[in-house]
DNA sequence: CCCGGGATCAACCCTTTGGTTGATGGCGCC
DNA sequence: GGCGCCATCAACCAAAGGGTTGATCCCGGG
């Protein structure tokens, strides 16, 4: 048989990491070698010791968000393969986590065989997408009315930070019609007609963050 | 020595099940006699076992929400403590678990050791809240400034829900008048100028569910 | 007992947002 | 090359939201 496959653990729940480790150090063929409970220890400890694949959290409590690391870790040639596990399968976590370099995208609701099958396959060299994380790429594909532009989810994501069409022309260095244009498609497409009903869809949809 | 405290595990994600049962079970004179990954499940199982102590997650994938479990498991004489789990320290959730019946509140990125303080405390007939979350309750008291009254947080709610003051005033049998009285207050204790950024400051200040 | 704060409403005015129409330029795709 | 989508902007009107003042009622605490 080849050698076991090097497991890290990255997640600043200490609750988390004892249940990863418990479901998956049984497992044969998987070692867990380390945990970290900041993007910033994942990145120094995979810096120090060979690891194949990193389970990796996205929202730390403080610090460097796992994004960064995701990014960080597999920029390098060599350096292992990202498997981003979190709670929520908002679209845009999703696209930033593979744009990151992840290898997969699995939440922590899933079912501990799906988590090892994602490992395995991630060692393996392939990619490994939970089936509810999956169903919701698949959904934004056959429905085309739901899919926000790049700039449209950038305006919406402010207007969710609470900023008014003035701020965001602003911070965009845009004109206020344009950002209006942008909002009006955005309720259109979403079915509402204002800008926090749109941001309580959008979230409901998990088109923005949380 | 006492017979041993008999613990129950209600959360639907698995990877936090094991992990308490990992950092639980260890521990002597606690015993981890049963995991439920729904609200009802949990109710379930109290029935037939005797249970000291319930750790309870708040939110659940579906079905009942953890609050009504733990109003529904504390209300019997005889009942379980319950002791909620839960990522978030918002206020209306400290709130409503407490007036549910909770004897404590928890955040999943405690410690082990106070977790395991908690279950003790808990299991003695005491309260246990997690020190953020007395941080949080001792802010709010010392802050009379970023109090929002029942009213105005249940306004908020809506608003974050994406409902118009018309809407919101038709739902709580209100003039609109009194919604936006009621909002112009909630703009001055939160510093803002407008719902959306009222929505956006009260979610980072846990105030209002997210 | 009175004071303060919460909750309720009205009338007013001004600003911001929403809705429409229309126009331009760029980019990818058939 | 043309078609469609994205991104950008303008002008305009109607509607909703925000700000102010002021008023009533109820309740609990000093």
């Amino acid at each position: 048989m080849s050698a076991p496959i090097r497991l890290m653990l990255a997640d600043d729940h200490p609750v988390v990491r004892a249940g990863l480790r418990a479901l998956l150090a049984t497992e044969p063929g998987l070692e867990v070698i380390g945990e970290a409970a900041t993007a910033e220890e994942a990145i120094a400890l995979c810096a120090r010791e060979r690891v194949d694949v990193v389970l990796m959290d996205l929202q730390f409590g403080a610090g460097m968000p796992g994004v960064e690391a995701t990014a960080a870790l597999t920029a390098r040639p060599g350096g292992p393969r990202v498997l981003v596990l979190t709670t929520y399968d908002s679209e845009a976590d999703i696209l930033a986590a593979v744009e990151a370099g992840a290898s997969g995208y699995l939440l922590k609701d899933a079912p501990p065989e799906e988590l090892v099958a994602a490992v395995r396959a991630a060692a393996a060299g392939g990619s490994a997408l939970a089936p509810a994380v999956a169903h919701r790429l698949i959904d934004r594909v056959r429905a085309p009315g739901i899919t926000l532009s790049r700039r449209e989810i950038e305006v919406l994501q402010l207007v969710a930070e609470g900023l008014s069409n003035q701020q965001i022309s602003r911070r965009l260095s845009l004109s206020q019609a344009t950002v209006k244009t942008h909002l009006v498609h955005v309720y259109g497409k979403l079915g509402v007609d204002s800008r926090t009903a749109a941001v309580a869809a959008a979230r409901a949809r998990g088109l923005i963050r949380r």
